[in-house]
RNA sequence: UGCCCGAUGGUGUAAUGGUAGCACAACAGAUUCUGAAUCUGUUUGCCUAGGUUCGAGUCCUAGUCGGGCAACCA
């Protein structure tokens, strides 16, 4: 659908509302609440933080880095393009853009590639991007969404500065607009119930049939949609419809549905409103009124934007260019707002920041960094194409960014006991421990040895294949910052057929784990003190689904079935003494084994509850696996 | 079915009519007091068929396949 030759405004508005009022013809706006001022901030104050219960708004120390080494200025897209052209052609001075959530819902990380997107193209190009609240519709959203979207959004490292706006400020001029739609003749009250509405509109590639009510004179439309916010009339008795093309190709020029009767209170704005718009009438005007120069939107809204075009237009306003770009969909979960709220309230997982959700709370308390979350975002890409990024992108965003940061600790995971037979009981000593290899100013720790230590069970193996480097009877390791040990014997439960102890002896000359004969081992084993190690809840995470794509499922059966019941496994791991002090939300890479996250939530003093955020890439299981060899 | 959109290695992307490149993944080697990290190398790609052109991943046509729309949701 082409622009009509109207003429509209070509510059948007510099500031929102107040160089936008309503058409200067609109005097009958009713007892209609007023749209923000110039400073609708100041109407909005920033809430509360959201959920109590922990706190992590700004970035967090190890956070607060660039986008570790990828190179934002080489990266571009389709959508910075036309900004950059629309900029150097001077068609905008400056770039507004926005990012228009609805409240009833959590935020996920596929919003997240949406915020960076329209943040990160405001703060390339030197403009703003607007927060809204597209809250439109008073039967779905809530406050609490509200506040966890703000929280949501600033953790991610974004400041919307003064420009919080809601769709339901602009209620008064959204009505104002629709009367004088109707004054040019391009709207009227429609008395079809919804479904003769379904059966006139048709089905392509028939077209639709007009509605009765198509040619009602402007004076009773004008008067019926009065008294539609007056609420004398039930939901469902009228609705107001653009006067457009019933015959139109495109379903949602066939004479839309723009306003309709809700007898719902508002969020914000109560009882005040008997008749709310539909998205494509409060998305357009808002962007609009805000002086918006580029609405950035998912792929599922390019069969609206002639609408949008349509609306603008025939108010003769300012018209913000939309621009479609694909949703992002990661493999091994699912992003759809009813499947997330499924799995919360059917109890598979625990709330909506279960670390294993790819929500923005999930993926906080999980442990993952806003800026790992940028990252990734920007790796992905964007375009038209509605495809798969895989999770490996965004583990690998992690883990390139924590093995810059995270201090590096020792802790066992399914301890099983060491015995030194030849160290003398009762002796302790102190090695020096490296914190960051990768970050000498981290420094270094102390870590006690003693004559009976707990390591990981995996790393022994009564009949190692080739390829099993770690300890066995007769080989010989090392266990970092200590001594190279050999494995001498052995003691397994009959009942279990679990090795419960392993005995092995200690070379003296290998003190702090030099080797002065400059002899090699082949494997290196992260190990703790039985006397001085302390016990501690780790939560192993894993992908939610066992399936790459979870929602590829064949007729009839249910996605759910590929939900993988190791996504958690809790253990009681033992720890080295300096982790037991961390402090919450600290994060630290566990030798050998990944990076993990002092719970924010359930941490004590003393007794932190660790979340692991991601392992570490792991070519031995891959060996192991693959390996006949392997015990 | 009608309309709209899309299609480049396993995955995500680049190319703007002129040598198909990058990242992740995978694999191999070097190195290593983390089987990590790091370094080096390797494998794998323009949906099909026509057309325009000296030259097509790019432009045109048709087809194939995939996605979206058909709420008084956003």
């Amino acid at each position: 659908m082409e622009s009509p030759t109207l003429p509209s405004r070509s510059t948007p508005p510099t500031e929102p509302a107040a160089l936008h009022p309503p058409p200067s013809t609109l005097h009958h706006s009713t007892s209609a609440p007023t749209p923000p001022d110039a400073s609708p901030s100041a109407l909005h104050p920033l809430p509360p933080r959201h959920r109590g219960g922990y706190e992590e708004c700004s970035d967090s120390p190890t956070s607060d880095l660039r986008p570790p080494t990828f190179d934002s200025s080489t990266a571009t897209d389709f959508i910075r393009e036309i900004v950059k052209a629309d900029l150097q052609s001077g068609k905008h001075a400056a770039i507004v853009t926005r990012f228009p959530p609805e409240p009833n819902g959590y935020l996920h990380i596929g919003h997240a590639k949406s915020i960076c997107l329209n943040f990160g193209i405001a703060q390339e190009f030197g403009g703003r991007c607007h927060l809204r609240m597209d809250d439109t519709n008073p039967a779905k959203e809530e406050q609490e969404y509200v506040e966890s979207i703000l929280n949501d959004v600033r953790w991610i490292g974004f400041d919307w500065g003064p420009h919080l706006y809601y769709a339901s400020d602009y209620y008064g001029q959204l009505y104002d607009y629709a009367v004088e739609l109707i004054r040019r003749g391009k709207a009227y009250v429609c008395s079809l119930t919804p479904d003769e509405f379904k059966a006139y509109r048709g089905a392509p590639p028939a077209p639709g049939r007009e509605s009765p009510s198509r040619n009602r004179p402007v004076a009773e439309n004008l008067d019926l949609f009065s008294r539609m916010q007056a609420g004398e009339f039930d939901e469902g008795r009228y609705v107001l419809r653009a006067r457009i093309d019933m015959a139109s190709p495109n379903l949602h020029l066939r004479d839309p549905v723009i306003y309709r009767v809700k007898k719902e209170a508002h969020h914000r704005t109560g009882n005040q409103w008997r008749v709310y718009p539909m998205y494509d009438f409060a998305h357009c005007l808002s962007d609009s009124i805000e002086g918006i120069t580029h609405s950035i939107c998912t792929l599922e809204f390019e069969v609206h934007r002639p609408l949008y075009d349509w609306i603008l237009e025939a108010l003769d306003v300012y018209r913000p260019r939309q621009i479609e770009f694909a949703r992002l969909n990661v493999t091994y979960t699912v992003l759809s707002k009813r499947k997330l709220l499924e799995l919360v309230q059917g109890g598979l997982v625990r709330g909506w920041d279960d670390p294993r959700l790819p929500t923005i709370a999930g993926l906080r308390r999980r442990g993952l960094t806003p800026a790992s979350i940028r990252a990734f975002a920007r790796r992905v890409g964007v375009t038209k194409f509605d495809g798969y990024s895989d999770l490996a992108l965004l583990e690998f965003c992690i883990r390139e960014e924590l093995n810059k940061t995270a201090p590096r600790r020792m802790a066992v995971l399914d301890p099983v006991k060491l015995i030194v037979e030849n160290y003398p009981a009762g002796q302790v000593e102190w090695f020096d421990a490296v914190n960051n290899p990768e970050d000498p100013a981290a420094g270094t720790r102390r870590v006690p040895f003693g004559r009976e230590l707990f390591i990981e069970s995996e790393d022994f193996q009564e009949h190692p294949s080739k390829k099993f480097f770690r300890l066995a009877p007769g080989q010989e390791v090392r266990l970092r910052y200590a001594y190279l040990v050999r494995g001498t014997d052995f003691i397994r439960d009959p009942a279990s057929g679990r090795v419960t102890e392993i005995h092995c002896t200690y070379d003296p000359d290998t003190r702090g784990g030099n080797t002065p004969d400059g002899r090699k081992v082949k494997s290196t084993l992260h190990w703790v003190s039985a006397a001085h190690a302390k016990p501690c809840e780790v939560r192993l995470y894993d992908r939610l689904f066992k399936s790459e794509h979870p929602e590829d499922v064949p007729e009839g059966v249910d996605y759910k079935t590929n939900l993988n019941p190791d996504s958690l496994i809790t253990v009681q791991a033992r720890i080295e003494p300096a982790l037991a002090a961390a402090a919450r939300e600290t994060r630290v890479q566990f030798e050998r084994k990944g990076y993990f996250f002092a719970d924010p939530l359930d941490s004590r003093e003393g007794a932190p509850v660790f979340n692991r955020i991601v392992t570490l890439k792991d070519t031995w299981s891959k060996l192991a696996k693959t390996s006949a060899g392997h015990a």
